[in-house]
DNA sequence: GCAATGTGTGACTGAATGGTCACATAATGA
DNA sequence: TCATTATGTGACCATTCAGTCACACATTGC
């Protein structure tokens, strides 16, 4: 996947209430398990939940492991990150801007 | 358009190559024509062109305003700085705290 | 007026998406 | 073994989307 795809994956992956509401509930207590998500989405059917979190994990926002027959679904901010570095804040995070400068500066001025 | 909707819809206007390449013309040179955003996108119709812009611009990432018979479109980066305040610095925060701390260890380092 | 230029509208098609269901697989425990 | 629990697979349908086209409208300059 390259980086345009990557960014295409993400933001449509946060492109979605559902979907973000997984995110959410990730965050709060990460390490769930499909049945557990379902519980976030009542008015939804568990392969609903299931398809929202394949987009989440096709798109590497979320990562997972088997564990006996449950599955635990965890939260990877690295993409995210990523994203907000190369489009986010290059419109609207002069903050985070001045921020990636500053290091990329003095990593440059140790070295 | 309420938070929600309006996150769905700026996330949505990201999630496409053609559509982010319209936004970095626009923030190369803003207060572009219709036909001057066309050459930005070679491989597209003037209707594919149009159709893009109007979603930016239900998005709120794109404001216009008619000079006679032209069009020109401008960037408004509002939306796009209330989507990272409320959903994309909450889960890049080990993102943004990881570089506050390189920071700070070469600016003690380097003092 | 009239041609040229820039933009807009409605309809159309192929592809992708969201959500559901019947059914299947795998692991736990009595 | 056998029932229960947790998750997975493939197909299916309604909706939406991306892109194009024929055509229409509006403005400028001659």
């Amino acid at each position: 996947m390259n980086e345009g795809d990557e960014a295409d994956a993400v933001f449509r992956a946060l492109a979605d209430v559902s979907r973000r509401a997984l995110l959410d509930a990730l965050f709060q207590r990460d390490g769930r398990t499909l049945g557990e998500l379902c519980v976030v989405l009542p008015d939804m059917t568990r392969f609903g939940v299931m398809k929202h979190l394949a987009v989440l994990e096709a798109a590497g926002l979320v990562v997972t492991h088997k564990v006996g027959r449950t599955k635990l679904h965890h939260l990877n901010p690295v993409p995210i990150g990523r994203i907000a570095d190369r489009w986010i804040s290059k419109y609207a995070q002069p903050f985070t801007r001045a921020l990636l400068d500053l290091a990329g500066h003095l990593e440059r001025s140790t070295a």
